[in-house]
Formats: C-alpha cells, structure tokens, sequence
DNA sequence: GTCAATGCAAAAACTTTGCAACATT
DNA sequence: AATGTTGCAAAGTTTTTGCATTGAC
C-alpha cells in the first residue's frame, strides 16, 4: 500500500460522483503532484483485482449497435463479450419504470438492463482467461 | 440512404451479435472493398440518430469508478454523464436475478441496472447540447 | 451547380505497456 | 540483493474530424 495508492483510494472514496481515471488523477495530483496518470490506472487495476473498489459496470468496452430499437434486454457473456438479446416479463419491465428511489431533483426516463454470465460456448472451455474488470 | 449507408444497416439487420463498428466494417467490406471505417463510424451515428438502429447502450463511455463494491444501482445523466447511486427493493432485486429468460446455454451469474434521466442541475439548464448516442 | 456523403489521413480520447530508476524489506 | 512500484514516454485501441473529391439529384 503505497503513498500513491493510499491517496488513490482515500480521494475516490471521498467523492460519491463515480470519477473516471482522468478526474481522480487531476485530484489526487493536488497532493502528489508527481503521480502520474499511468500509476492511476494500475492502481485501479490492483484495486479492482483486490475487491477495494469496482468499476461501474459497463463502461470502457467498445460499443455496440443493435438494429431493435424496440425496448429489450441483453446478456453479456463476462468471458468473450458476446452479447445477445434476452427478454424478461413487461410486469417486471412496468416495475422497473416505477421503482425509482432516485437521488434528489433526478428526473429518469429509461432504465437499462444488462444480464451477465458466461456463454454457452465458454461454460464448456473452461480455462483461465486474463482480463480487464467490469467490462 | 446511399449503398453505403445501406449496406451498413442490412448487415446489421442480418447479424444477431450486437456487432462493434470495427466487426461491421469487416463485413461491409466484402461487399464494398473501397468502405472506409470513418464512413461506418458515421452512418452508425446517423442511423441512431433516425431510429433505425441503436447503440448497446452502455458502451463506449469512459469507465468510471466506485468505492461502493456492494451491489447497487446507479443513476445516470444522459446530458452530462453524472452518475450517482440509486436503490432499488431487495424484493425487486431479487426478482430480477430469478427472471432470466436467457439464451439456451447461458448461465447467468448477476445483472446490472441502470438508470437514466436529467440530473437537477441539467433539468434546469435545458438548452439543447449536442451529444452522442447511446452512453 | 448544389449539397450531402465518401475515402483517406491525421488527430483526439482513453488505456496499456516497456523500461530504467526508486523504495522498502 | 530481491521485490514490487513509480514516472515517463511510447504505443495500442477506439472514435472523431478536416479536407479534397465524388456522386446523386
């Protein structure tokens, strides 16, 4: 646990806004001026693997385009990123739409819904692949 | 709607897999050997912007980061990307783990649930601001 | 001819990696 | 000495933009 890492953690759990590496990095440098944006993203990285923080889920991956524009749900395989459709009941859609315990003045109009797992081409090889969190 | 742009849409049309601009550009390119990826990039936005098609949503955002490693939810300005965090009913939340229709050989291990809508300081400041798509 | 769309190349934005220097044990 | 971390710079990926040219009306 480093200066730089301690600093690192301390800052994000500080700030309830989800910053993205850039923003902790200009952060943080107000302490350590010397760190540098590379250290910021291993060590979020390190955090990550040692379950101290989490990724907000989803972002980072490169984008994806879907010709059903139609209101509908995805699973994601957490392996090899496929991604297909998947549809859940429209009671619980509707109850989705409602339950809104939203921060204060937040005004929300959709919702996303993302399942996770691993595909059935993965389930089946089983081996140890080497890859990035929360994508 | 030039043969580019078309052919853009009718491969996406034809592919179930949620395909990134790089994987359409390779497939267009069969066709239309002379396609560039900026071409692809382009269409890909004005065909979102006329419904045809949509962005995963999700991706392609910069990744940001959470020093709450519980499950929960969150909340996010489709204007300025702010995100915060939101709860839901464990009830709710537990149906959504039970409800998986998914596609045959998946095995879903969690989900996650996003929403979106105007933060209060973007509800106030309602002037237009060019953004893109699906983040 | 006008206007939007294209291909190409360059740039921008975000993230990862190689490497020598530096701490800490 | 051995190990792991750092800063810096370079490179890798994904996406966007500038510009001259092309093509449809």
């Amino acid at each position: 646990m480093t200066a730089q890492r301690q600093a690192i953690l301390a800052e994000l759990r500080r700030l309830t806004t989800h910053p993205t590496a850039d923003e902790l990095h200009s952060r943080v440098r107000r302490r350590l001026p010397r760190i540098s944006l590379a250290t910021v993203y291993r060590n979020l990285d390190v955090l990550c693997r040692a379950g101290l923080i989490a990724p907000v889920s989803g972002d980072g991956a490169p984008r994806r385009f879907d010709s059903n524009v139609e209101p509908h749900y995805h699973v994601r395989c957490v392996r090899c990123d496929r991604v297909e459709d998947m549809r859940i009941s429209p009671s619980l859609a509707r109850q989705l739409q409602r339950s809104t315990a939203a921060p204060a003045g937040f005004r929300i109009t959709e919702h996303r819904l993302e399942f996770l797992g691993l595909c059935r081409r993965c389930c089946k090889s089983r081996r140890a692949v080497s890859k990035k969190p929360g994508r």
